[in-house]
DNA sequence: CATGAATGAGCCTTCATTCAT
DNA sequence: CATGAATGAAGGCTCATTCAT
């Protein structure tokens, strides 16, 4: 009989992934060495290549993995709702959220760009830019609608994204804000900034 | 080989600081080997250590002369103006200014705080909370006469910050944008998400 | 390159420790580099680091062992007999066959103290301690029983070691005087020297 | 007007020895930087070549200046006395109590031998065999007078100078046993053991 | 004489990766 | 699949020595 579902080989490959991104936040791809990858999972550092290619081929993944999942749920909460206005509250909140719950999968899709080997680099910007397609939709509807005024949707579109990434850079579960008011403020101050 | 004709301990050090600069920005400081920055420099690898003390205070030098210097020069940038608006348009102004003309020192000190050593990086979060400061009491100030509105003036100081910052991302100086447009994008999208 | 065939973790070890035992005698332990060390095992440099930890934690490990067993060893041959002269002679005849036999272990311990890192230094001097009080107890069961006469036990102790050691640094296997040859005249020097 | 004796050069050369000898006694020849020599004698690294030839060159003038003064001052001690016992006395004394003031000397002259090229070895072996001459010299004579008895002159010879070596190794001026104790230990335990 | 900037070889150690077992 | 021993290149840094100033 064949290996199962759910079997050791699977259990450890995920074990590499989410030790993997731990270390890669922590230290950073060039120093995150795969013997402190092969400790922290706890097998031996040759095993690593049984699920892994190569280091590079795991910041891929976990990198294109991310973006990927970013999109399909962005498209999930968007889908029932046309108004840009209320698209644009869905997308602030989404944005949000999802970061904030995810500040390794953010921080190393955001720092580790320059580690990428060129032909990861052209796929990994290519799903990026379908991200940022997403809001340069949502303005250009809202301008065309009178509800957005904007000199320019895609430097509007960078400069809200940038905005809105940089809380992840120093927001904290059991901080002073909670989710819930940071979102508040912030869809606020982008409604306001572009308002017709 | 002894000092060669025409060399210059501050000449050498000023190159050393220069291609440290362009090679950390080019593939992170983990990244970049001493082998590489004196190639660059055109000396041996060893004859570094005649100008800088370690990997590790080039990398503090460069950032804290970067902060340094930014701080020095938005102090005399808002010397001469009291009124929060104006001084809110000379911050902006300046922030993106300074940054996008200094792409490398701005990549630097955003990404490679983790490769700096404990002692190192309480320093350098220190000169960054100092400039974070002044653009803190900007908005206070402009809150107390009622020409701005915040829910919370750090959150949105952040904000801000994060926005700008994150232009020098992506302008390139010869791209279908001016750098006087995006100032002028930016700091109206600034004044109207915190018009009073 | 994976693991040579034929290639063991136990056999590649005892390689390291006897070249490494040749090639401080010969050089010091500052002066053998581990290229040199791997090149005499025939492995590359960076292969000897799956055996030591370190280039410390290999001459700690040479001494150590050598003065572990260098106790035992003299414990076996003296377990037979309690008779303080006849103990004596067994020390000195063990002393110095077993030191010239291993000229390189002896020569390392005694020239490399300076070369372990504090912690270790103090672990070393501790099992020197400890073959020194087997003589030490020899003499003063000696003196007790008035067969020997000593000003003071312990000072005649490191001047007996320190006379027999000596021996090691001249003595060669084809020289003009046997192995037997050297014992008999200084177990002679010795029970001379301390004669009641 | 030339340079007066006792110039800046000569007191800078002075320093450099003495600095030296201590170095090299605490770190060993091999571990001892010109860095660290230079630091302790409060001069730059380049300065010390205005003073010395070669590292090397410092250590072969160390060795050699200690065996000369040694033989030298053993003969001025024993120029008065023809009779053998009280030969051996005086080279007991003189042995011990000119090494005990000399750790630095002898422990250098002990453990560098290896560190010397092969040229200026060959010159300090020479110089020490004159000094092991000094002694066979004694017991020969005191062999042929009936005073001693040795079943090898050499081999006694170099015993002894084992053993009163030895104590350099452990004494200490703040000791439980004074300098006078121990040339009078030494003495008798040399003494008796070749008593006729 | 002293300085300090340079050399080029060398140091110990770590790296990602491979593969016989 | 996992292991552990191997590879060869590269890492940051120190060394003794030289010589223009």
């Amino acid at each position: 009989m064949a290996r199962t579902k759910g079997s050791s080989g699977e259990k450890t490959l995920a074990a590499i992934r989410k030790a993997g991104l731990k270390l890669i936040y922590q230290h950073g791809f060039e120093a995150m060495s795969l013997r402190d990858l092969a400790r922290e999972v706890g097998i031996q550092q040759g095993s690593l290549y049984n699920h892994i290619e190569t280091k590079q081929a795991l910041l891929f993944d976990l990198m294109r993995t991310h973006l990927e999942n970013l999109v399909t749920e962005l498209d999930a909460r968007l889908s029932d709702e046309s108004d840009p206005t209320a698209r644009l509250k869905i997308f602030v909140d989404f944005h949000l959220g999802y970061h904030m719950e995810r500040k390794s999968e953010v921080y190393i899709n955001n720092s580790e760009l320059r580690s990428l080997e060129p032909q990861n680099l052209v796929r990994i910007k290519s799903l990026r830019k379908s991200y940022e397609a997403r809001l340069i939709g949502i303005l250009k509807a809202g301008v065309a609608r009178k509800q957005f005024k904007c000199a320019d949707v895609s430097v509007t579109a960078f400069a809200v994204i940038a905005m809105l990434t940089g809380v992840c850079a120093w927001y904290k579960p059991k901080g002073s804000r909670s989710q819930a008011e940071l979102v508040k403020i912030h869809t606020d101050l982008v409604l306001t900034g572009i308002a017709a």
